[in-house]
RNA sequence: GCUCCGAUAGUGUAGUCCGGCCAAUCAUAUUGCCCUCUCGAGGCAAUGACCAGGGUUCGAAUCCCUGUCGGAGCACCA
């Protein structure tokens, strides 16, 4: 072996491939086949790869939400496995669903591009959950407990019993049942199960299954349920019951697998295998990633909906013109690490660019925004051209001639955007029309030749005319934009991508009689 | 207070399990050049990282210990 180790690699590779062919070639597309995300583990073990996303549909997805869909999905594709969609809707009062989430998410997931095999309910499957309650309680698994929650918790921290947990399991039971019956009143007694009250970890000390909640649960078909199973309990049991082998999901949830097989130890069912992924964190919105706080500034109407541009939305992006496939690949880039993790949203930008580039039509936008902000091109300015051409010709797109040429007619004048006006008597190109002399009140025409661009002569600048311009508004994350496009950009479908030269790549929102909106995607 | 987890360039990631092929991969970002009638696309190049300190070893990003920093849980939220 040492041996072989001073031998180098190039003749180690020879030397392999003449005693082992069949080795070097598994070494070598071990290291090829690197997918877009690490491999589950122990997948040889099952048939099928079964996953499931449990959202709380208390809202539709913000970014973070969404890498479990792209993460999922993805993983779905590569194990050519089966993709379960489960609303952890068991709190109708704390994180209350609200109903439509359920189909928004659906069609976030979709928009990220993948469709789930199997769609339940946690809130359709209440009788299931008692039944296997009724079962731990039985086995010894579970007693009812009637402590104050504080009183517990300072018993629990000591690592001491309560009196409720020598109680016997028909005891438990039926006080159980009562609670199923909606006997109860909130707070008043709970269900607990049976872990070990003196582990090390007080997280995993005999945590809440059951409690009681009076505030009906939105959806008609659970209004009536007043006994409401806990995440630990209810995940718990549908994993088994539904089959996921593997369970991907948040760090926060890291002990819940410790919690959850002291259950799966009772019933004697295996638990699935789990990977745990860090907080997803970005930086570039001013809206926190979170769906409590989205969901306040959408009804303070701070924010015009869960799609306002402003907001770390998946309905945001999607509305901006950013492919949910751009979305999947920047978030499954992220990988699983239990680290925390930055999404930089030049990663998502940068995929979208690659995806959308070769579909976006060229279009022209002058913005008309307050003088001095230079940023966003200073304020739009008119010049008449004097002696020049009818009218301008820029391509549709430069790589595709075949799309054809735009007809942008100058008798009228055009407008520039003040940051792109040349110094009185200095010289601009104006795209698709030729160089120009700017004599204080127009542009004198003068060359068509475009040895003067080549030789960098001049600056090349994007223009409109003045004759009939479109009025744009075009929605940013960091807030609207007036501007003036070309009278064509009326004709573009809604939905449409479009790149604004110089400017950047956006999405036709809407056309208004006597405007178009856009939302703007990226430069 | 108790328990658990993590740390590789601005960002993300590969490599860590099984020490040497790692003066550390790829993408993104930034900058420069080429090309282009866009600040887009395309091409080329440059920039930039193993949290710190000890230990083991011929050899440590990788193994061990300590520390620092960060995150999570200890809810009748998910």
């Amino acid at each position: 072996m040492s041996e072989v180790n001073r031998t180098d690699p190039g003749k180690r590779r020879a030397r392999l491939e003449a005693v082992a062919p069949e080795a070097l070639e598994a070494l070598e597309a071990d290291a090829e086949e690197t997918g877009p995300l690490p491999e589950l583990p122990n997948v040889e073990a099952d048939d099928e790869v079964r996953m499931r996303a449990a959202p709380n549909p208390n809202g539709p997805w913000h970014l973070g939400n969404a890498r479990m869909g792209a993460v999922l999905g993805t993983y779905r594709e590569m194990y050519d496995g089966h993709l379960i969609v489960r609303f952890d809707d068991t709190d109708p009062e704390t994180k209350r669903p609200d109903l439509d989430a359920y189909d928004a998410i659906l069609r976030d997931l979709a928009y990220l591009g993948f469709e789930p095999d199997t769609v339940i309910r946690a809130s359709d499957r209440l009788e299931t959950y008692y039944e296997h309650a009724r079962e731990l309680i039985e086995a010894g698994g579970a007693y009812a407990c009637a402590c104050p929650q504080e009183q517990f918790s300072e018993l629990k921290r000591a690592g001491e019993a309560c009196d409720h947990r020598d109680r016997s399991a028909a005891e438990s039971l039926s006080i159980f049942e009562a609670m199923v019956d909606g006997e109860y009143d909130p707070g008043e007694t709970v269900l607990r199960v049976r872990t070990d009250i003196e582990h090390r970890n007080p997280a995993l000390r005999d945590w809440v299954a059951f409690r009681t909640i009076d505030t009906p649960h939105p959806r008609e078909a659970a209004a009536d349920y007043r006994c409401w199973p806990m995440l630990d309990f209810q995940s718990g049991v549908d994993d088994h019951l539904t089959g996921v082998t593997h369970i991907v999901r948040g760090i926060d949830l890291q002990d819940s697998a410790k919690r959850q097989r002291f259950v799966y130890d009772y019933f004697d069912w295996e638990y699935p295998e789990v990977v745990h992924w860090g907080h997803v964190r970005t930086e570039e919105y001013d809206v926190p990633m979170s769906t409590s706080s989205i969901k306040e500034r959408v009804d303070a109407g701070d924010l015009d909906g869960w799609d306002d541009p402003r907001a770390p939305t998946v309905a945001s992006v999607r509305r901006r013109g950013i492919r949910g496939e751009a979305l999947t690949r920047a978030l499954t880039a992220l990988g699983t690490s239990t680290s925390n993790v930055d999404l930089s949203m030049s990663a998502v930008y940068a995929e979208n660019r690659d995806l959308i580039d070769d579909a976006a039509d060229r279009h022209f936008l002058v913005r008309d925004t307050a003088e001095g902000d230079a940023e966003d091109g200073g304020g739009a300015v008119e010049r008449r051209v004097v002696d020049g051409p009818e009218t301008g010709t820029p391509p549709v797109h430069p790589e595709h001639e075949e799309r054809g040429r735009r007809e942008l007619p100058v008798s009228d004048g055009v407008l520039v955007e003040s940051r792109d006006l040349p110094a009185n008597g200095e010289r601009v190109w104006l795209k698709g029309l030729g160089c120009v002399r700017h004599t204080s009140d127009a542009f004198r025409f003068e060359s068509r030749d475009l040895d003067l661009v080549r030789d960098g002569e001049v600056s090349v600048v994007h223009w409109v005319p003045a004759d009939r311009p479109r009025r744009v508004r075009l929605r940013t994350p960091d807030g609207d934009v007036e501007g003036y496009a070309e009278t064509t950009l009326r004709d573009d479908a809604v939905g449409d991508l479009v790149q604004f030269e110089r400017v950047g790549y956006g999405r036709v929102d809407a056309q208004a009689e006597d405007h178009t909106v856009v939302y703007y995607a990226h430069r």
